[in-house]
DNA sequence: GAGGCCGATCAATCATAGTC
DNA sequence: TGACTATGATTGATCGGCCT
């Protein structure tokens, strides 16, 4: 009712969605990550250029991704176990060239 | 990038082969239940189209008595959601950005001064400057604002 | 030791894009 | 076309670190 909305007509909320492309490389990035998946700005800058997106946009994703994880664990680990799967398939179309340590490291 | 909370550490592992790390549990203190409900009287805050307000800013910080106008009968204080979190109403986002255009940092007299007009506590009014700053910082680093304005609508 | 600021992030919500 | 879901962006507030 009130909910108080019309947050200025925010005509500056035009989103696009990311390229299929681009959202693949931030997925398989957050999913190898898993254990922390907290990019430093030098891997955000990196993954921005690779996106073809802002760094500001890049830790949109990451922020959105980890709550929404977070939200719903059940299906979000569907989703981490197609990517573990993935990459243990080797065939990574979108190399995440810098930084690749230990990766998921689960224990 | 920080040690933030230098995850790593597996709490324990789930039905799934997916592990539950430390930070998928981390929780933050959100404010309170605030049970606060307001009288419909209170009708959309947010929807004044930032009219008058006459106010008197001194360009610079103690400027007194100027944000007296604002606590006009119905709409008084700030609306509360059931998180806790605050909904400023328009007419305290308008104020707060004509202060902010004059002064990007508040002594602790114009603080009090613009928390009580505004019927706000002092520390959103300070935490409002600091993410309004930040904000500038943000969009300036995106070019999307030269140096001083940040109202990139119409 | 208190208080303010910064930078990053959280968490809820908004508004639009996409799907059926 | 309308309901519903997915998703990028915004923002009040929190957290940790640093500085005065």
């Amino acid at each position: 009712v009130m909910i108080l909305r019309s947050r200025f007509l925010d005509a500056r909320r035009k989103r696009r969605n990311f390229s299929k492309q681009a959202s693949e490389i931030l997925n398989e990035y957050f999913y190898s990550h898993l254990s922390n998946p907290y990019p430093s700005e030098e891997a955000k800058e990196e993954l921005a250029r690779k996106c073809g997106i802002t760094v500001s946009q890049v830790s949109n994703w990451f922020g959105n991704k980890r709550i929404r994880y977070k939200k719903n664990i059940g299906k979000a680990q569907e989703e981490a176990n197609l990517y573990a799967a993935k990459k243990a398939a080797g065939a990574s179309p979108y190399s995440m060239g810098g930084a690749s340590q230990g990766t998921t490291t689960p224990m | 990038v920080i040690n933030q909370k230098q995850n790593q550490a597996v709490v324990h592992v789930q039905q799934s082969h997916v592990p539950t790390y430390k930070w998928m549990q981390v929780k933050r203190n959100v404010p309170k239940p605030a049970v606060q409900k307001l009288p419909q009287n209170t009708s959309d805050c947010r929807d004044v189209s930032m009219s008058s307000l006459s106010l008197s800013y001194a360009s610079s910080s103690s400027s007194t008595g100027s944000l007296n106008c604002l606590t006009t009968g119905n709409m008084s204080m700030a609306n509360f959601n059931n998180t806790g979190r605050t909904n400023f109403t328009n007419k305290q986002l308008t104020e707060l950005e004509k202060e902010f255009h004059f002064n990007k940092y508040l002594t602790r007299a114009r603080r009090i001064e613009i928390a009580s007009a505004l019927q706000l506590n002092e520390t959103q009014v300070k935490i409002w400057f600091q993410n309004r700053r930040m904000k500038q910082k943000k969009r300036m680093k995106e070019g999307l604002v030269s140096s001083d304005n940040s109202n990139a609508s119409s």
